[in-house]
DNA sequence: TCGGAAACGGAGTCGCCTATCCGATTATAG
DNA sequence: CTATAATCGGATAGGCGACTCCGTTTCCGA
């Protein structure tokens, strides 16, 4: 009676050094995988979380496994920060305000491109929820800024997360030049815009 | 006296055999790197050239050289096309040509992206020299037109550059969509345009 | 044609990286 | 507090990929 495990979902209560670690181990794997490319060992991850190799699998029995989870969070946490800019800044102006989120990420930290373009077509079968609801986010802002006027009408979703990504690309060519990124910047929004 | 070996290149002839494998070497990495990507086995490329893995190694003295060699390959190619360019087309059409046959390059084979994104920040120092020719051929293309009034006038090389190598990532994830990939493509191209 | 040097091929070495095993450690229920 | 089961951590297995060694083959000048 006093059971209340969720049916749903088949995963039981973790003990909390376990939660605790584990929590860890995403966050440390998603600078790691970020600052070093997803080439890095799992001993270097292991190591930065203050963890043995074993935990590491234990918790994510694949490498792979590891890369689609700190994906799968990203995706999360950016279609979340989609969501709060259409509420709070309307359909006119949160399209741009998200490109410029994403695109403007801390230099190092080109997280979208990093994890989009190095999991890349491997994980893309597993990160299907996640992916979709960046895609049903994408839509709105999309559509919203198309009513408005502000985008033109001939864009889709697809080719707007190419853009994203691809955008992200551009900035890790322009590290040391922020006079040219903000040019590059200024081309693609540009693009966007509507003006025939 | 009838010693005529140039001073300037420290190179020795090679023996015809040999300087049949180099050009093949050269061929096959080129076409296994742009399809299975910077990761792919000397193996895989020795075995695809009809070739011992040593004479690989004999050529190139470490994977890296070789990758390097390749990007050389293809940049000075690039950079002949796109003088080509223009002088056939002139400065009014010459830097949408040369985005387009970049961009355009048959979907599979997204050589620019890979050759730049996949080697990249490594190989910069050596790659200077076909670096720099390219650098004066965009340089000699976006001057001309901008000079014409078709290109927008804040606008600079090291930009330029990111931009086209950035397209052809965005490429790369609409492969499957020709349309998309189309739609993609003209907001970047729009994006360059002068339009105040 | 023939001798020697240049080039070749592929088996073998070495190091790194993913993934597992098992004894030690720690959280939690009663 | 104690029992016990979940978790931990480091040593280790196993595989793959870059690079080397050396006997064999191929080119080329005389």
């Amino acid at each position: 009676m006093t059971d209340q495990t969720p049916p749903v979902t088949g995963a039981k209560p973790l003990r909390a050094d376990a939660r605790r670690n584990r929590a860890r181990l995403l966050e440390v794997a998603e600078e790691v995988f970020t600052e070093r490319g997803t080439g890095a060992s799992t001993e270097e991850i292991a190591r930065h979380a203050n963890v043995g190799i074993a935990t590491v699998f234990r918790h994510f029995p694949t490498k792979e496994a590891l890369l689609e989870a700190v994906l799968v969070r990203r995706l999360e946490r950016l279609a979340e920060e989609g969501l709060r800019l259409a509420a709070e800044i309307g359909p006119t102006g949160a399209l741009f305000a998200f490109f410029d989120l994403v695109v403007d990420q801390s230099p190092v930290k080109n997280a979208f491109a990093a994890a989009l373009a190095g999991a890349g077509v491997d994980v893309r079968a597993a990160t299907s929820e996640a992916g979709r609801a960046m895609g049903e986010v994408l839509t709105e802002l999309l559509d919203g800024a198309q009513r408005a006027g502000v985008v033109r009408r001939d864009l889709e979703v697809p080719e707007l997360t190419a853009i994203l990504v691809g955008t992200c690309r551009m900035m890790e060519h322009l590290d040391g030049h922020p006079e040219a990124a903000k040019r590059a910047r200024a081309v693609v929004r540009d693009g966007l815009k509507a003006c025939p």
